[in-house]
RNA sequence: GGGGCGGUAGCUCAAUUGGUUAGAGUCCCGGCCUGUCGAGCCGGUGGUUGCGGGUUCGAGUCCCGUCCGCCUCGCCA
């Protein structure tokens, strides 16, 4: 009579033999099921039958002498089997929660979630950070993500909002001379979920008085080789720093990849020579630019139905289409050759060619041109196992702008947010000219991942003035929903700056899964429901009433 | 908000041009056997085909609506 026994470590055998306990154990033993919670009494011996090479405790069982059964299972929906739950819908697994955690992938996911919780906490405890929570319920604030909001019963018709991030609050830590904060935190943002985003997320918040960009990025990078090291037993190396431009230039992202090759190059002058009309009028737009990558050795794997497809991922992202050519060792061939093969050799040489080869272009402004072929490479990438899967490639990107232009909205958006703070020599054209301001921003890009990022902010309250007014916020405005930050910053602000990791693709990576949800052990699904505790769910109309909220539209069903 | 894929037994799936009583594996229950560990053999329970309409002699299948899940674009300072 054999049973497997399992606690959140793993799995043994428990055998029940007539030689070592009496019949009512024996019968108690026939009479367990699948999920039963046990207590057995016995000698772990080596095993009888043979072993078993397959489990981790195969050599040993526990010859069981007493039993206790503590309680019994039903039938269960599901089975704790990560074979079985790869094959499962995720909907059930997440209805049935508590029985998918008990599989042994997803113990083992909460373990290393904690784990790295726990270095997290004990590296800038031991650096002088203090951590201190800041509240949940705080005011709502414009710029950035949809907020959460939760109605105020004293005060009808005024409205808490929930935190996006302690921002503002870790900032008036520093003002208040809190010198290095800590925080491991909740977020929330209420914009759609995705595969890597939740909008409940956890955050490794920091943030530091008197510092520079590089003293940040110098305590972040021993804060992750340390999680690698720890963890996976893994050096990440040195962490080089990009500048934004050329993570553009070359990769076509401000988050690259950069496990594989295929480097984006700038053709715009030999393509200038050709007739080709797609080239021409490209560039002759403002920072119009032609950009190419050379895939080698891909002429037969690129099918005319995967060009088609890379095609769609290009103009999904910007592109008017994707020209490409392929190289023999006759010249090029398919796709726009005849308009290039006048350029052939000039084109050849600089990007290197060789029989076989694929070349994949775009053309456009400078940047939808990279961006969109920073795409395609990724898809070619991905289409071609090109990606070293067994490869870790940590990259900080630096020098953002300050500003993006928005065409719909017709003004400056803060690239990170608006209290991030200008490189110092920039301060003097925020308003002279934006699009040309460098950003004292820095992010944390791990295989394409983008795992954290920071900035220095504006410590000064006439920039963080000039900063909203680019941003296009009316003075008053400024004052109803800044007034106690621009209040603190006049009150004797240190320079300070911090970064945020998420925590949540931190534990990804280190599980190696691309699915959020399976490293939150209650996530929600892609329209924000909890499957197994049902919310969002109605509430009474007496506390409707107490909130002196009246639903317009009451909701059709039930 | 847009696009794509999906929803049939507890779970994973099948079901011909629309056609008999919606099947299989697994799980579960019972029996036999058994130092088993992906056990084996025999038998059994299990279905509002997501939901609501419509077309039809007849709908899992076709049409309309709706709900839910996943992926994705927008969005995510």
């Amino acid at each position: 009579m054999f049973i497997d026994i399992r606690d959140r470590t793993g799995l043994t055998q428990a055998v029940f033999d007539q030689e070592d306990c009496d019949s009512e154990v024996m019968e108690l033993a026939r009479s367990l099921r699948r999920e039963d919670v046990v207590q057995i009494t016995g000698g772990v011996e080596p095993r009888a039958g043979g072993t078993n090479p397959k489990l981790d405790t195969g050599e040993i069982e526990v010859r069981g002498t007493a039993l206790t059964v503590f309680s019994r299972s039903n039938n269960p929906p599901i089975l704790p089997d990560d074979n079985e739950a790869a094959k499962m819908a995720e909907e059930v697994r997440l209805r049935h929660r508590y029985i998918d955690l008990r599989r042994p992938t997803m113990q083992r996911t909460l373990q290393m979630r904690h784990d790295l919780m726990a270095l997290t906490r004990e590296y800038f405890y031991n650096l002088g950070f203090l951590e201190i929570e800041t509240p949940l319920l705080i005011k709502s604030t414009p710029e950035g993500a949809r907020d959460f909001v939760v109605p105020s019963r004293i005060y009808p018709g005024k409205w808490y909002a929930l935190p996006q991030s302690p921002q503002i609050f870790k900032q008036i830590l520093m003002i208040a001379g809190c010198d290095r904060y800590i925080q491991i935190c909740k977020c929330l943002r209420d914009e759609d979920p995705r595969a890597d985003r939740q909008a409940e997320f956890t955050q490794i918040d920091l943030e530091l008085s008197f510092v520079d960009r590089d003293e940040v990025i110098k305590i972040m990078t021993g804060f992750i080789r340390r999680v690698f090291k720890q963890l996976l037993d893994l050096d990440l190396g040195q962490i080089p720093k990009v500048p934004w431009q050329l993570a553009i230039d070359k990769w076509g992202v401000d988050r690259p990849d950069m496990r594989f090759e295929l480097h984006l190059q700038d053709i715009s002058e030999v393509a200038a020579k050709t007739d080709f009309k797609v080239f021409q009028s490209a560039l002759a737009k403002d920072r119009g630019v032609v950009k190419a990558i050379r895939i080698p050795n891909s002429a037969k794997a690129l099918t005319r139905k995967v060009l088609d497809q890379l095609q769609d991922t290009a103009k999904l992202h910007g592109a008017g289409g994707l020209p490409w050519t392929k190289v023999t060792e006759d010249g090029f061939e398919g796709g726009i050759a005849k308009f290039i093969d006048c350029i052939a050799e000039e084109l050849s040489a600089a990007l290197g060619v060789e029989p076989g080869d694929t070349i994949l272009m775009s053309c456009d402004e400078w940047l939808t041109a990279c961006e969109s072929l920073g795409q395609v490479r990724l898809h070619a990438a991905r289409h071609l196992e090109l990606i070293d899967t067994t490869a870790w490639k940590a990259l900080w990107v630096v020098d953002f702008p300050m500003f993006k232009w928005n065409a719909d909205k017709q003004r400056w958006l803060a690239e990170h947010h608006p209290f991030t703070a200008p490189i110092p020599e920039d301060i003097d054209k925020l308003e002279s000219d934006p699009g040309s301001v460098v950003s004292a921003g820095y992010d944390m890009v791990l295989n394409g991942s983008e795992i954290g990022g920071g900035s220095i902010r504006i410590h000064d309250s006439e920039v963080q003035n000039t900063v909203f007014r680019v941003l296009g916020l009316e003075e008053e405005d400024m004052r109803v929903k800044f007034g106690f930050l621009l209040d603190a910053l006049s009150q004797g602000a240190p320079p300070h700056g911090g970064v945020a990791f998420g925590l949540d693709r931190l534990v990804m990576l280190l599980m190696c899964t691309d699915n959020i949800r399976d490293v939150i052990a209650f996530p929600k699904t892609q329209s924000g429901a909890d499957l197994m505790t049902e919310a969002p769910g109605p509430i009474d109309q007496e506390q409707l009433n107490e909130l002196q909220i009246h639903c317009v539209e009451q909701v059709a069903a039930e």
